[in-house]
DNA sequence: CGGTTCCTTGAGGATGATCAACGAGGGTGG
DNA sequence: CCACCCTCGTTGATCATCCTCAAGGAACCG
């Protein structure tokens, strides 16, 4: 959870409905208010000229969202889309900057999410943009798990959303899963995938 | 410039001196000091397994680099090198976090500075992650060229450089140099690139 | 059942990576 | 002034591989 809340609307914050496959915001478009979700999921992607789509990110219950541009007074660099029907708080850019100068514990919290942000940028890009095909769905997967357990995980995303996470064509996904398979690195039970 | 020399000294910064090309700190090892450029330029970047390199960023006079890790508890992502000789105050992790908490303001520069890295970075992983060769180094061009004025500008950048930053190879930024010469969407007068 | 959404397979083609040489310029020292 | 070295740029040929396009199959849900 980001920010409390009560102070949220005490500082004038107002929930949103938003149906699935509604557009939060687009990209390239004036960043005006700060997103705090109570309740969804939100894809936050590129659209490219060919209308072929990057996922940056997923956000869940509880997460916030497409902060960056309202500190730099820059553009939304992606758009926000809810992947299912979902509540979403949302607070005025300029509340949101007085909140942070009013709490530093606040802002020192986002500059941590701010840290973790840029930091698995940094990883993804490094597994990214070099890498085989193979080696970046591995990336995407582990870095997903997350949790270092070895207990095989059973793998929440479709192909195609493997595919927009890792710059890759679906068909290219399921190959190299048939490849993983072979190997013994996945399991694959009636299409669901085991990692 | 990021944080006043008189405070960090104060707080136990010390200057260093690397030579060029000396490693400042290694890729997957622990944070332990926040850096600051007095005088050169930094590189910072990964190496995969084929030793192919992938450029992060650079970092120039008065940049700080290597925060995120300090904020997050993370170990680097990358590693970063001396481009030349190199002047940096060094100051302990434990310091750096102090003087975020006793200097609000402080805070929010660094707070505001996460937030351009991420926007950056999402501005270049879009741009490259999708997209052909030529796309890519246009991107990695404007981005740098960052003004907007129509005048040409002299890329101070090696072809080898470019690719690193691009995820390319040398001859492939070569060639695509050749293409973009002949559409008059650079010029090449000895060898030099103007865009 | 009928309609989605997701998954799968095959064939073909485009294109970057790779490898191997060579060229060009700049600086240094004899 | 020349010889050498070192870094950077250039070119061509070949190859592996991922994308593309097209078609069909499987699972799920009302």
């Amino acid at each position: 959870m980001q920010i409390d809340l009560d102070l949220l609307y005490s500082w004038g914050g107002i929930t949103k409905e938003y149906k699935k496959n509604e557009i939060i915001f687009y990209e390239n478009t004036t960043a005006r208010f700060y997103y705090q979700i109570l309740e969804g999921c939100v894809r936050l992607f590129n659209t490219n000229d060919k209308g072929k789509e990057f996922t940056e990110a997923y956000f869940w219950c509880g997460d916030s969202f497409g902060e960056p541009p309202l500190l730099i007074d820059k553009d939304y660099p992606a758009s926000a889309v809810a992947l299912r029907d979902c509540t979403i708080i949302r607070l005025p850019k300029e509340s949101f900057l007085k909140i942070l100068e009013e709490y530093p514990c606040i802002q020192k919290h986002f500059l941590d999410l701010m840290a973790d942000r840029v930091h698995s940028k940094i990883m993804f890009s490094k597994d990214i943009i070099n890498q085989k095909p193979e080696f970046r769905i591995n990336a995407f997967l582990k870095a997903q798990k997350n949790c270092d357990n070895d207990e095989k995980w059973l793998v929440p995303y479709t192909r195609q959303e493997i595919a927009n996470f890792t710059g890759l064509r679906v068909e290219t996904v399921i190959r190299v899963f048939l490849k993983m398979k072979d190997a013994n690195k996945i399991e694959l039970v009636n299409h669901k995938i085991y990692y």
